[in-house]
DNA sequence: GTTACTGCAAAGCTTTTGCATCCCT
DNA sequence: AGGGATGCAAAAGCTTTGCAGTAAC
């Protein structure tokens, strides 16, 4: 985890992110991280080593990352926003019960006919599945 | 429109929703809106009528449909929630540059291969597909 | 030395809530 | 008449912003 970040410190420099402590701490927490964390999750996660921490910092670094192409907003939540480090498009699983989000690894081929694109030039698409997880279920 | 609320008021009886003036005129503003209004979008619009409207009627409405499965909420636009009156499931169109939100009408075949389902038992899915509109486009 | 980030507090928006009053059924 | 809806104002969440001080480059 750790190395996964030094190893992309030459990355991070390139794209003009100027590597703070506080931003390693965020970069270090949402590696492969696949809970779709919220600001505040965040928040929490990185106060425990930084406990000086602001919100601002959280919100203003989401911000850059977002833009910088490095980090994917979910609009998936309706109570809050939540973020997604892997930012190949993939597609996710949604528990009615729990609110849980997972990721789907596979590939989904999704296509819509021309005659249904209303003038749009389609560059991307999110498939959303709702439904129970095992864990609601077994209850 | 006027007529088929009226049409549609034994519907709402039929639902215990004791049909005020302010969500009637809440209903009509709804009954086949294609624009994804948001609470303020509402409340404009039926401010006209009653000047008198509380945000906090329109909000208490909205949730007394979404319950009774007459209103869908979306979770699409990161900045506030948005609803459509068109409750039967079905896909959109959205526009990176002006932030239109279109229906798609063509039904999608969306399937997911049971091993990528991770357990869930799947019940209803919604597609996203991301680009420019023709306008945006034009210019 | 510059530039850009941090932290704090305040403000901005959207949405919810409590409560007295009102009105649909 | 009774139960639910309305309207108002206040509060609650989440997110953004301004600014002075500070740290990365």
């Amino acid at each position: 985890m750790k190395i996964s970040i030094a190893n992309n410190i030459k990355k991070y420099r390139a794209l003009g992110i100027k590597l703070t402590p506080q931003r390693l701490a965020i970069l270090e927490y949402l590696d492969g991280n696949k809970n779709h964390p919220s600001a505040e999750n965040i928040y929490e996660a990185v106060r425990r080593k930084f406990p000086m921490m602001s919100f601002a910092t959280v919100y203003k670094t989401l911000e850059t990352l977002k833009q910088k192409g490095d980090l994917l907003e979910l609009t998936i939540d309706p109570l809050r926003r939540r973020y997604d480090p892997s930012t190949k498009s993939h597609h996710h699983l949604i528990c009615n019960t729990c609110k849980k989000i997972v990721d789907i690894e596979a590939e989904l081929p999704v296509s819509i006919p021309d005659k249904a694109k209303e003038g749009f030039e389609v560059t991307g698409n999110h498939v959303e599945f709702y439904g129970i997880c095992n864990e609601c279920r077994s209850r």
